[in-house]
DNA sequence: CGCGACGTTGATTTGCCTCAACGATTGTGG
DNA sequence: CCACAATCGTTGAGGCAAATCAACGTCGCG
């Protein structure tokens, strides 16, 4: 299983064999039941996890108990937080699997190690992070200039499969409005 | 000037003597004027900049004509649009400096060689879009968890002297409203 | 000086939320 | 394997935060 990773990795840097080995050997693969949790708010987080197979999600929830989605990850994708991982703060964030999943998890205090040992992997990761920033401010972009309305028509075009994935409460919650609204403008009734 | 740059990578990895004089030989080191144009929509972005002295701001603009401000940079800051700048895609952003600027410019083309000379500066890279992506998270927390008048007023405390630096309409686009609006929350009018 | 950019204010409109009630579906313990 | 609860989606009525539109004051600059 770790070769969905080590495909992923090729696209961006070259690996040999050696350094294949050595991967497997620092990242852990582990099977993960649904809703579980990978972090949780004031827990420092402890790893960086690659989503081999599944579906997880990222949310923070505010006073009043409303769970607020800020990211999905699907298959081929990174899921952390960053800001909690590097400074060793605790972190604002829950992680959640949304499907039984297989992850690669590279734990923290392993990682500086593993870097050492494949010093590509800063590269790696340097491009990983560029991707999740471009797609950060794409997120931004589309709340300031389009409707809910519009968002969902946009994310339903781009991502059909995706939609029938998740519950559309999550949904609804990530595009940044009630599962209300998002049911009445399925059903036609807005605009 | 360069030292300032510097200093800053040094925060993050160490560079010898030889190193520095690298640096200085691949980033440019360039004065602006005010309201110029360091990338503008359609363009492909040429360059990583990193803000020495000023302040700058990235855009973009929806069918309206209406601006949407999507973050600024000041001293110590990089601003590109790093989707554009790393696919050599036309960029959907504007980035302009709102200050007469002093900026270290990184064009892509001599990227590959700097980072082939100075591979720390992977990681160094790695650790500002790491801050960077927390940062977009954090903000799109905002957006989602508090209404406008929480947002000014969460920004203005952080930020007391950047709210006096830049003209009130850009701010006002920045946190997610009107102009119109900051006015009247400014004037105690709003709850 | 005069023009254009910027900020202010008020009246009106609207996109979306809140609340509440009710089907449908899922899942779980007896 | 069924019964019942919990979760999830739907629908409608009413309300509010913030947008839009329009008009006017002010400042800086060519």
């Amino acid at each position: 299983m770790i070769s969905v990773l080590v495909d992923h990795i090729r696209r961006y840097v070259s690996l040999d064999e050696r350094e294949v080995a050595l991967l497997a050997e620092y990242i852990e693969v582990v099977d993960v039941k649904k809703k579980a949790f990978l972090l949780k708010e004031g827990e420092v987080c402890k790893a960086n996890y690659f989503v081999i197979k599944g579906c997880c999600r990222s949310y923070f929830t505010t006073e009043k108990d409303t769970e607020h989605v800020h990211l999905f990850a699907i298959e081929n994708w990174w899921i952390t937080d960053y800001g909690s991982l590097e400074r060793k703060t605790p972190s604002m964030y829950y992680i959640q699997t949304l499907e039984p999943c297989t992850l690669g998890v590279l734990n923290r205090d392993k990682q500086d190690e593993l870097f050492a040992a494949i010093p590509q992997l800063e590269r790696y990761f340097r491009c990983v992070l560029e991707t999740a920033l471009a797609a950060a401010h794409m997120r931004i972009k589309y709340i300031y200039s389009q409707t809910g309305h519009e968002r969902y028509n946009h994310f339903s075009t781009l991502f059909p499969e995706f939609v029938q994935r998740i519950p559309q409460y999550m949904l609804a919650s990530y595009l940044g409005f009630t599962p209300e609204f998002l049911s009445k403008i399925r059903a036609g009734k807005i605009s």
